[in-house]
RNA sequence: GGACGUGUAGCUCAAUGGAUAGAGCAACGGCCUUCUAAGCCGUAGGUUGCAGGUUCGAUCCCUGCCACGUUCACCA
């Protein structure tokens, strides 16, 4: 145990702390303090926290409303930070005192202490990995965002954290937009026609697409089965021929790569500046794929994998509860998972981090269970790598489909909000003073904010539905609201300072400022929370709160026309610590927020 | 068929086994000569998919069933 003033102990440990104190001396009875629940009291009831001592009835053999007296009588005598005890049923309601309160205002004038979790653990956080054949969509941002959000949170917990991005800038598929382009491109560029650039090579992915369809088509139409006319279709033998001409490094072929994927890497840098996200390094798995095939063999000179006649090889999982899978074709060449065993290597090379999170889709929940076995076989630790599972962004009709065109695009996505909040803001006509330039900023800041908060806010591990009729909103439970109740304090702080008030100070603590008070408390626990379930939405809902109860105070409690010049510096404190902590909790969402709006 | 996940208000989402299951949107009704109305207050809206079980107490845990989704490829 650490030799802590206990004022600057969390006054919930030092709760447990007494309260398993009190059953020692009462009961002769050792408790779990991890059993003990103490929680903000409910809107409704008088006091701070509270304690709930129903658990408890089986040591005690009281009524819950006696144990709950008892303990409150306790406590206060051994704490003296307890004002007063309430008993409600089996509930202890706790009312800390003023002096508490303002000894936190003043602790956590200087700085937040936030709980370290993965304390001092170095952390490769892969996310983003996108495809270079077709442009970002909105699957992509929820992935992009929540993996730009939760490097933040967990460095904020006391990570050290790397994000990388794993580009996959090989395969079939990149072949395929290749060879539409080198057989109807004419030779044309993203310059001459004027297209986003990574649109362009989408396009000529979505073109082959159809042609080979044709193809089909028309094999079938001849007497072929489909799937025999998918494998004799002329297009797609030439795809792979073209597949194995970059593999064996055919100049002409590879030259036509480098040129198409330089455009998509083009788009796809201004998707991810707007959307704010950035990465410490990238690797592209045309420079690691085959990393894995160099991992497979060992493992099979070790035994742990098998080979069978027709050359591929296995692993046998069935003793971990999974099944078998492939790990090289017949023809040696690799396969998904293989090339993730050589990225793994590859990255522990290079950083011997403690962990390996990727942010990815939960559909892949079996691959990952698969990696972690494979590793365990190699004598690795598959226990590193962490996947950081979401859910799926689902339409009103169903699953997104990049082939049948059922995708939302992430610049469209982009550029709507900015113009929604555009026509919001000319609706309210609050801006009309402002420069240009400046009202470009803070549509972008307002728009992208709702975006991002939109999609930030719903349980990272659930799928969620996207309306493109409805869109985003702008009010209610949204980053706009949160962004405008900051605006709005800061107005107010710049109207006290004109007023010659530039200290703020807490020197009331009555009940609507011991509400917020009491709400500011709780935050370092819910960064917690969010780095330990590997979720934003967690700090979401507690902005929100944070947001609305304050704008409950604001509406009711008049600040700078206060009845006492010590009501209204507390008011204004009180106004400039919740401004303080919606910044923050936004920044963690990658929010700006605008000077006016 | 096996594995995993989801099911809460008309819609989108909340709720560490606890107090009266909450918000927003949509609907209806109030509040701007007073700190920015992207705000605030109110009305209405629920058999938490169904049936059992565990317990002082279950939206939450367990079992069974129903519905939906994902996954189990010599695709990535």
């Amino acid at each position: 145990m650490q030799n802590q003033k206990t004022t600057k102990m969390r006054i919930q440990e030092t709760l447990k702390d007494n309260i398993c104190n009190f059953f020692n001396e009462r009961y002769n009875t050792a408790i779990d303090k991890a059993s003990i629940k103490i929680e903000k009291t409910k809107e409704g009831f008088e006091g701070d926290f509270s304690v709930n001592v129903f658990p408890f009835l089986r040591i005690a053999k009281t009524k819950p409303e006696t144990l709950a007296s008892d303990l409150g009588q306790y406590l206060q005598e051994k704490i003296n930070t307890i004002q007063s005890v309430d008993v409600v049923k089996g509930f202890l309601n706790i009312s800390l005192s003023d002096e508490f309160w303002k000894e936190f205002a003043q602790t956590s004038a200087r700085t937040i202490n936030f709980p370290s979790i993965y304390s001092n653990d170095k952390i490769v956080l892969e996310f983003s990995s996108p495809n270079t054949n077709k442009p970002l969509h909105l699957g992509h941002i929820r992935n992009n965002l929540l993996g730009e959000s939760m490097s933040k949170i967990l460095k904020l917990t006391g990570s050290r954290v790397i994000k990388v991005n794993l580009v996959n800038d090989r395969g079939i598929h990149i072949c395929k937009s290749m060879l539409a382009w080198m057989k109807w491109g004419k030779g044309k560029t993203p310059a001459d026609i004027g297209v986003k650039s990574d649109k362009f090579v989408g396009d000529f992915y979505v073109l082959f697409d159809k042609k080979y369809k044709e193809q089909v088509k028309e094999l079938v139409e001849k007497g072929m089965s489909e799937d025999e006319a998918k494998k004799e279709a002329p297009l797609i033998k030439e795809a792979q021929e073209l597949l194995e001409k970059w593999e064996a490094g055919d100049p002409e072929t590879l030259k036509v790569w480098e040129m198409m994927n330089g455009w998509v890497y083009e788009g796809f840098d201004e998707t991810y500046k707007k959307l704010g996200v950035s990465f410490d390094k990238i690797y592209y798995e045309s420079q690691t794929y085959k990393k894995g095939k160099e991992l497979v063999y060992e493992g099979l000179k070790k035994g742990v994998f098998y080979q069978k006649e027709d050359g591929s090889v296995w692993v046998d999982l069935t003793d971990a509860g999974l099944d078998q899978k492939l790990l090289l074709r017949s023809d040696q060449t690799s396969v998904y998972i293989t090339q993730d065993i050589g990225t793994f290597i590859i990255r522990d090379n290079d950083y011997h981090a403690d962990k390996y999170m990727y942010v990815v889709g939960n559909e892949q929940e079996y691959h990952f269970k698969v990696l972690q076995q494979i590793l365990n076989k190699l004598g690795l630790d598959g226990s590193k790598v962490v996947h950081i599972s979401y859910g799926m962004v689902n339409l009103p009709s169903g699953k997104m489909k990049s082939r049948e065109g059922t995708v939302v695009d992430a610049d469209d996505l982009i550029a709507e909000v900015i113009e929604k909040a555009k026509e919001k803001a000319e609706e309210l006509g609050k801006l009309d003073n402002l420069e240009e330039e400046t009202k470009r900023k803070t549509y972008e800041i307002i728009g992208l904010g709702a975006l991002k908060y939109f999609i930030l806010k719903i349980d990272a591990k659930k799928d969620m539905l996207f309306n493109p009729q409805q869109s985003v909103d702008f009010e209610g439970n949204t980053a706009p609201f949160i962004q405008y109740t900051h605006v709005r304090i800061n107005s107010l702080i710049n109207k006290a300072k004109n007023q010659g008030i530039d200290t703020f100070e807490l020197k009331v603590v009555d009940k609507p400022i011991r509400t917020i008070l009491k709400t500011l408390y709780e935050y370092p626990q819910i960064i917690a929370k969010a780095a330990k379930t590997l979720n934003p939405a967690v700090i979401a809902n507690y902005i929100y709160d944070l947001a609305r109860d304050y704008n409950q105070f604001y509406q009711t409690n008049p600040i700078l026309k206060a009845e006492n010049k010590d009501l209204k510096v507390s008011r204004l404190y009180v106004s400039q610590k919740v401004a303080d902590y919606l910044k923050h909790t936004l920044s963690l969402f990658g929010i700006d927020i605008p000077k006016k709006m």
